[in-house]
DNA sequence: AGCTATTTTGATGAAATATTCAGATTACAA
DNA sequence: TTGTAATCTGAATATTTCATCAAAATAGCT
């Protein structure tokens, strides 16, 4: 499927407890991070793209409601879950003043939480319809939707493309006529930079060539070492 | 006040505690409306607009669970809560599965019942964005009218369609021309997304292209790995 | 309760897509 | 020039997703 797993962020300083839920929420099809402290917490949250986040609130150096509220101040919008065997109505509701979407107390149910995390993420999915991405390309005398996954040229019967044609062609068309390096591409459509996807990439690149030989104003460019770079005059 | 107030509606058997919570959110400057049974508050749902609804489970004649089901069908994004005494996970997972957006067990804090309330109306985007009540569509020769869930070609007579099957031509209808994502018809119709909704998406397709098919002006497209699309020429 | 319509489940095969492999070719650097 | 790494591409293989059918389960109705 190519609709992308959701990425959740755990903190979590109780090692056994974090672990058997990342890989609970993992079983059920979702990309996890764990992190042990509000330190590294706060590091991840920082440095990638989370859907959601789950905090722990008693944890050592940072508790889990600053580090909740550093992420509010980031991010005004990212569902935030806080976990706490504090059942105290006070604890609750400073959690929600913060800004949580929710509040479990510990011990929670598993399958109950995993039932909330759905309502969340596609509550987010629906309101947020992309609406403003760009799909619509022209390459030389093509069009290419990468939306509908459709590459025609002129009046011809359009092409279809697979899902990693059209990823890798969306990818080079927003470089156009600019180096788009390898490692870029290898990160953003295989989650992956080794030597097999790199292989497997070649051959797609191979695939889009065949495609658009039909304009020979159009050719996709090997810059030996780097990438490829989409030209069109 | 400049923001308008939102309008609740709460179901509840019990007169005393359906007063004192009302009286509670009136407090807290919300408009409210109590129903006093399963009956009476579908009726009021559907002839008032509310913003949110607060559910009993515990009902007779109509109980929660059914009402929140007939209130999911008429409208998929209204927010809705359940209240109920019924701790027991499988009857906190049922809720979720009829399209809960939260299921409270009592007894609750009034105050932290507020908190949620007030987390999802403020929820950008969407408190304000009116649901398209639009229920009759032209589908090349075809008349389809979800409300009466009927689809009707030229003169023949009108073909019945089943919950799901209108559920779901209603969704290919509104992405008319354009990808209607696996995902957001799982989620919407069937609140889950998993290898056997998955399955039975697939089954209704095969019906609904099978009433289509009387005019080949009209065809369900499939997208691999994306989802559908409905084309008319 | 018993009948009917609807929905889910599971199995099977087909189609579409993705990966891997092998043998060439090309680019680069010493 | 020569060796090595990088790239190219066709073809074989593997994997994922989709279509269809029929049986089982469920929900709705009288």
């Amino acid at each position: 499927m190519i609709t992308e797993q959701k990425k959740i962020l755990i903190v979590e300083d109780d090692f056994n407890f974090g672990n058997i839920l990342k890989d609970y929420l993992i079983l059920n099809d979702y990309f996890v991070v764990l992190a042990k402290n509000g330190v590294e917490g706060m590091e991840k949250f920082q440095n990638e793209n989370f859907d959601l986040c789950i905090l722990d609130v008693m944890m050592p150096f940072k508790d889990g409601f600053t580090l909740g509220k550093e992420i509010r101040e980031k991010s005004e919008n990212i569902p935030l879950f806080f976990l706490s065997a504090k059942t105290l109505k006070e604890d609750v509701l400073k959690g929600f003043r913060i800004g949580a979407d929710d509040y479990l107390t510990k011990p929670f149910d598993s399958e109950v939480l995993l039932a909330k995390i759905k309502v969340i993420l596609n509550r987010k999915n629906f309101s947020s319809i992309p609406e403003s991405d760009v799909y619509e390309f022209e390459i030389g005398k093509f069009k290419f939707n990468s939306r509908l996954r459709f590459l025609t040229y002129a009046d011809e019967k359009p092409i279809k493309l697979s899902p990693k044609e059209n990823q890798l062609l969306r990818l080079l068309v927003l470089h156009v006529n600019d180096l788009l390096p390898r490692e870029i591409a290898l990160n953003k459509i295989w989650r992956d930079d080794n030597y097999f996807t790199s292989r497997s990439m070649d051959v797609y690149i191979a695939k889009l060539r065949k495609y658009l030989k039909l304009d020979n104003g159009v050719e996709i460019l090997n810059i030996h070492g780097e990438g490829f770079r989409l030209v069109v005059n």
